[in-house]
DNA sequence: CTGTTAGCGCATTCAC
DNA sequence: GTGAATGCGCTAACAG
């Protein structure tokens, strides 16, 4: 309650001690008397004193501090992957900065706008595709740096197999008996990372893997896009009998086109998602689970590793994904699937 | 690129400057020639320098740093709330430190386990329902304190009205002609927070002044226990014709339950939400909002405020909430409401 | 308007 | 095993 908070000093003064002796124990350094150890304890606990990391950080060069940067937190997926980085951070006693980049991004420098430099000792990115002259930019700053999301040759970076998530989902859907399948993903002009690139030819190779011609549809992206893509599908002269969609939100919103047409899913169209929405379920979609809380932890055992020195800053972890089945995926009518 | 980050010495030096002046410019301070000013700019510019938060709040006793604290970092509505802090503190040039407390809550010491003292200039809690013993803990580390989703006498608090939400949401059934109106809620003995509570009373004043008797189950808390909660209404003698429940989560669920029996939504029975969760607007559930985002801006900017001293540190705001009307809701059949 | 001086709270040499 | 000096990078009083 006192306005002044307790500083080393004080501890020290209240033990009985020096200095030294409280900043020894207060590290959990050696070659200090059990018994003294336990009185500088007693004394620090009842002061409440926390060793600040300011002061420490001045003289040791590290912060204890690691910054996370998003472009958003409104996603879904990065309220998630930071729980896992948190979580991963605190094992290793480090706090959490979160930057929040968003729009700001179109302003040049960003990468200087953040305080950094000096104010954390480490960098998470997380889905920034950034560029190649971003990543030499957030070097500069001088810190190890880990991608998230993003596979960048020569620097940390944990993301999941795209391609083969989406490559599994269409063997799925084949496996049912499905050949009619279809793909909606976002336009070209809209991807800004490779996710996008790879999912569209991991289903693209399931197609030819099994002697069919891939049949993808782009409109706009989110729900709405995904509205536009089943309209464009069920105005086909023989539409589909199932739909992959390159995420979530664009099957929520194929989902609602086909609720309101009267189209029974999965029925008379089989549907599957990919990323495990939290809405996904809501839905009883079929999707494709990317762990987005693991990716956040193994990317912060990482992100300590390589500052331990433990793990290469070159380490490049790639995530498996996972087929969640639910309601959304049936054998088509009529069909020889599996479940037939 | 090189190993050592620049000081300001070496700003200093390229400037041909001294110390002082460097100082006095990257801070903005005043008394400084145009010239110069713009000289030390360019220095800094060219060696990427950043003003070392580390250092500069030991000297100020500012750190420059706010911390938020959230029990969990996975539901949708914390990022949703985290972005609005963020962008309130960067206005002020605040970085944000973000700690995750879950489970680790029930190990008594969470308020010292964190490195708050001396690390932070303000707490911001999100959620966290801080008994009187939990806030005066927090107060002991000394920096002045927000909670979120809380109000608490005396501190602080930024909060919605959760009972005008169901009292609203529940006029919003009477007026479409609704008098068999059920409400979902969770069970009394994990209410953790008032607001459980001051939404059932919200919905129990709504009925009460309309004349009718108040009829709320509960059940488990979440998906299932809507799910469950539903099941139970779905089997009474002469089932509701409109259902309100607590959160989306339970509305979610029971939609689940009504969409499985059959039961047209909003046809047969009208159903509505609280929260506006991201996954509402899939199902096209009628609910109500609360604003996350602005309920974090606002809450940001309140700490800046206290901060600066320009808002009280006992500053009370109410935030509104509002009805988002979707497909879900609607008149009974055969009904003189509004719609009729 | 600018430079000099003295710490902020702590970790880290070194002596003892 | 412990204590006394030194300085991390910076700001805030001062002096010029």
């Amino acid at each position: 309650m006192r306005s002044q908070p307790a500083s080393m000093r004080d501890v020290a003064h209240r033990a009985g001690v020096s200095l030294s002796t409280v900043s020894r124990v207060l590290r959990g350094a050696p070659g200090v008397a059990p018994e003294v150890r336990r009185r500088v304890q007693h004394a620090a606990d009842e002061l409440s004193y926390v060793v600040s990391r300011n002061a420490s950080g001045l003289v040791t060069g590290r912060t204890g501090r690691v910054a996370v940067i998003v472009p958003f937190l409104q996603p879904w997926f990065f309220g998630v992957a930071l729980s896992g980085i948190s979580d991963a951070l605190r094992e290793a006693d480090l706090d959490m900065l979160v930057y929040q980049v968003g729009e700001t991004r179109a302003r040049e420098g960003w990468t200087r706008a953040l305080p950094l430099r000096r104010n954390t000792d480490a960098v998470i990115t997380v889905s920034m595709d950034l560029s190649e002259e971003e990543c030499q930019r957030l070097d500069d700053v001088g810190v190890p740096m880990v991608l998230v999301g993003q596979c960048a040759p020569g620097r940390a970076s944990v993301y999941i197999d795209d391609r083969a998530g989406t490559a599994g989902a269409t063997q799925h859907l084949l496996n049912l008996g499905h050949t009619r399948i279809a793909y909606i993903g976002s336009r070209r002009e809209e991807w800004s990372s490779g996710s996008s690139r790879h999912r569209l030819e991991g289903y693209e190779a399931g197609m030819a893997a099994a002697g069919l011609t891939p049949w993808s549809v782009s409109k706009a992206t989110g729900r709405t896009g995904g509205e536009l893509a089943m309209g464009e599908l069920l105005s086909d002269r023989d539409p589909p009998t199932a739909v992959l969609a390159e995420f979530d939100g664009l099957a929520m919103g194929a989902h609602r086109i086909l609720r309101r047409s009267g189209v029974r899913v999965p029925e008379s169209i089989s549907l599957m998602g990919f990323d495990n929405h939290d809405a996904a379920a809501v839905l009883d979609l079929t999707t494709v689970d990317q762990a987005p809380y693991d990716i956040g932890l193994t990317a912060g055992r990482l992100t300590v590793g390589v500052l331990d020195g433990t793990a290469r800053s070159d380490s490049h972890v790639e995530m498996p994904t996972q087929i969640i089945l639910r309601q959304s995926t049936a054998s088509p009518r009529g069909s020889r699937g599996l479940s037939s």
